[in-house]
DNA sequence: CGAGCACTTGATCGCTTTCAATAGCTGTGG
DNA sequence: CCACAGCTATTGAAAGCGATCAAGTGCTCG
């Protein structure tokens, strides 16, 4: 429904132009770009990519969120990358997918075939530069994640995703305003089980608790207030009061 | 002591020339790599970069291990990164290390300095795409670590590091021999309990679960042998049976 | 021989999981 | 309009696994 309008954004309209794998780009560049690239969407709860498939293609998402999962044989699952927009789906120089790709929300991804765009990388330094960059720093995001995992209590990883989200959330919605922020939930009880290692029941008790003792607001299900983000991060256990005076 | 030895190692005869970022330089880049590189020796259990120091240098290490490891402020600590010669230390463009880089054995790293090796980045793909490709190993190695340090029970978990590192070490010495193989633990109890998320007598225990039943063998605190490696394999979970008819 | 260190082993505690029941919401169909 | 299925989320009670606290072993080194 909104492919056909968005398939007609050049890139140098396109929202994630400045983040994304193109965002270094020079005009020349970005034609080369435009003329192989296609747009795709995919409906909430729909797999992008199956672990083990063939990938045809790379891409950025444009808007949505999608998670990236891994599995046991026994349906144990770790989400291990939670995508946003502007991030990279695919692995230039690998065939098979490693994980499962599976949108969260409505996602539109915009698509490379893959041998174009890695022919294209060879003779493109700036998009193998700015990947480079991406993904250094999804290697600290994935080793930051690491400690939350291995060490942290159950309370402290709650804290510790919704300190997060709060604050991508803040950097897209540039409102300067450090207290009383607010968010839906893009995941479900389900999902922040997934991804923080824990039960939905257990997550379902640490919200509750959260809530009672004043560190979270919700309204609904989905909605999530954080009346004092230094309270949050200190139940993450990150104690990064960074900013204060003392 | 063996820095003198080591420092009059031309790049063309380096023990990692064929796996690390330089892997893919000519004979002219290796020249210019020749030109800023310096050798440094560290101790084992010497500290290599602390957290939140500004880094002079960035580099490779060539031999021993050395560990990455996160800590919070009341002491519990992730290992995030296990580095074995070729690994690559730092972070081009920026200047805080964001982990503790620990020598656990005697370590030998081949440094450049920062500066001069942007600049050399900059001008050659070969290093750049060579330094991609190696984030984005260590980004699936982080990942796969994710679902472990999630997912998987304590017995699983350090069947998980055994197969591991079994497997680094049949790679490195090229016996072909599937069974029986054997190794050095290259961690003690503890960092095994960093690397995995534990503490160390749970480590300690599942070793001793594990040699209980036949899964390895012990000889002294470190020599370990595993007598099934598909055996290990379903204890980690992995059931990579992968070879099976059935 | 005793200090120091890495490791092992035992007993108990408590957090998270597991199993189970219930609530709230949405959409469907009589 | 209400009944009901299907889904997500909450809450309770009990069980289990790994953490914690505490000894004890074996080794190396002075």
């Amino acid at each position: 429904m909104n492919a056909p309008t968005i398939s007609a954004v050049t890139c140098g309209d396109c929202p994630i132009r400045h983040r994304a794998v193109c965002a270094r780009c020079d005009t020349d560049e970005l034609n080369e770009l435009d003329a192989i690239k296609y747009y795709r969407t995919y409906e909430a709860g729909q797999p992008i990519i199956w672990s083990g498939d063939v990938m045809n293609f790379v891409g950025s998402v444009v808007s949505g969120i999608a998670t990236l999962t891994q599995t046991m044989e026994d349906g144990r699952t770790q989400m291990v990358g939670l995508l946003l927009p502007s991030d990279f789906v695919g692995r230039p120089g690998r065939d098979g997918a490693a994980y499962n790709v599976v949108a969260t929300t409505e996602v539109v991804m915009c698509c490379f075939r893959k041998k174009p765009f890695e022919d294209l990388m060879v003779r493109t330094p700036h998009i193998a530069h700015r990947l480079l960059e991406m993904t250094l720093d999804e290697l600290d995001a994935a080793r930051e994640w690491m400690l939350v995992l291995g060490r942290k209590t159950a309370r402290e990883k709650i804290a510790s995703l919704l300190s997060i989200i709060a604050r991508r959330d803040a950097s897209l919605t540039p409102k300067g305003a450090t207290n009383n922020m607010s968010f839906d939930l893009p995941l479900t009880r389900e999902a922040m089980a997934d991804y923080l290692g824990l039960t939905l029941e257990t997550v379902s008790r640490q919200m509750s608790a959260l809530k009672k003792d004043g560190v979270i607001e919700l309204e609904g299900k989905r909605r999530v207030t954080i009346p004092d983000m230094g309270r949050l991060m200190e139940e993450a256990g990150d104690d990064s009061d960074g900013g204060l005076i003392g």
